[in-house]
DNA sequence: ACCCAGGATGTAA
DNA sequence: TTACATCATGGG
């Protein structure tokens, strides 16, 4: 096992893990006090997760902006630095974002929450089990199928489970995945989960096309619309500009954008993604999607 | 009881 | 192309 801390010196523009982590980017990532969604950070409960077969766990005891403690089955900080994003220049990310008062209110109030960038397939099953889901019960699904069919590791004697490779969550029948609760996602996750199996696609092969054309190449598979295809590019492959239009972004279209709503999702994507700033779009989304969920909005403004 | 949640799919026009 | 019913489940 290694250990270490990678210093807050190194994070520009700050970063605060617990806001990276509870805002609803990632589901991969479990907390050792099992209390994750629960509104109520816990700075000395460790953070879990398995990468590439490797266990990993991180916290920040002293929260925002403060060092990053890590443990992992070896030198983990390369893919810390990638899974965390903390190379990201987020000073340089916020001074960006557009001149909105909406945005610049959710910017200041969540500083130091960074973008991940998830691992790919474990990222497209979770925004298919996101569908009409809050974000706690997405969490509660995506842990109880990496204990059922990932892999475990163990790190300072604590069992932590991988999310379930393709292979072994392609031999989960639909009747399976109905008994854990996944409702009508079920067959959607099991032909999705058959159809990486037996190599017919993989998310990964989007990374190599322009953007709109990446999101259009992610619906093939079963479960995945324009939606939840623009949320695999933003938290799994870095396309930072993709704006993902769930519930509260449209209704936040409704109230502060008006113009913005062009009547369907690909004329409406690319008008807001233009109002959010083009390039980190998908940024100034992520911030305010967290901003609205967590009822933050002055009101009075 | 009613409504909603990081929606997608199949069918009909 | 767009409109609409249907699809499970749990929490407020």
């Amino acid at each position: 096992m290694e250990t270490g801390v990678i210093s807050s010196d190194e994070f520009v523009g700050g970063f605060d893990l617990y806001r990276t982590l509870e805002s609803g980017q990632s589901y991969l990532w479990t907390r050792s006090d099992g209390a994750m969604y629960t509104d109520q950070p816990a700075p000395n409960a460790w953070y879990e997760t398995v990468v590439d077969g490797v266990p990993i766990r991180v916290r920040q005891p002293d929260s925002t902006n403060a060092d990053l403690e890590w443990r992992a089955g070896e030198d983990a900080v390369p893919t810390i630095r990638r899974l965390l994003r903390l190379d990201d220049d987020l000073e340089a990310i916020a001074a960006d974002a557009p001149d909105d008062a909406l945005i610049q209110e959710a910017y200041a109030a969540h500083d130091g929450m960074r973008l991940v960038e998830d691992p790919a397939f474990g990222t497209l099953i979770s925004f298919i089990c996101s569908a009409q889901m809050r974000v706690g019960r997405i969490h509660t699904m995506v842990s109880t199928l990496a204990g059922e069919y990932g892999e475990p590791y163990t790190l300072e004697g604590d069992t932590i489970y991988a999310f379930p490779t393709p292979k072994a969550l392609a031999a989960a029948t639909e009747a399976d995945l109905r008994n854990l609760s996944l409702g009508y996602r079920a067959p959607y996750v099991e032909r999705t989960a058959r159809m990486v199996a037996e190599g017919e696609a993989h998310p990964d092969e989007a990374r190599a096309l322009e953007y709109e054309a990446a999101r259009e190449h992610l619906t093939q598979f079963v479960g995945v619309g324009d939606k939840v295809a623009d949320c695999v590019l933003l938290f799994a492959l870095g396309f930072d500009e993709a704006v993902p239009l769930d519930t509260w972004i449209k209704s936040a279209i409704a109230e502060y954008y008006p113009d913005c709503d062009r009547g369907n999702y690909a004329d409406t994507s690319r008008a807001i993604r233009e109002r959010l700033g083009g390039q980190y779009a998908g940024y100034a989304q992520t911030y305010l999607f967290h901003h609205l969920r967590t009822g933050a909005v002055d009101s009075s403004a």
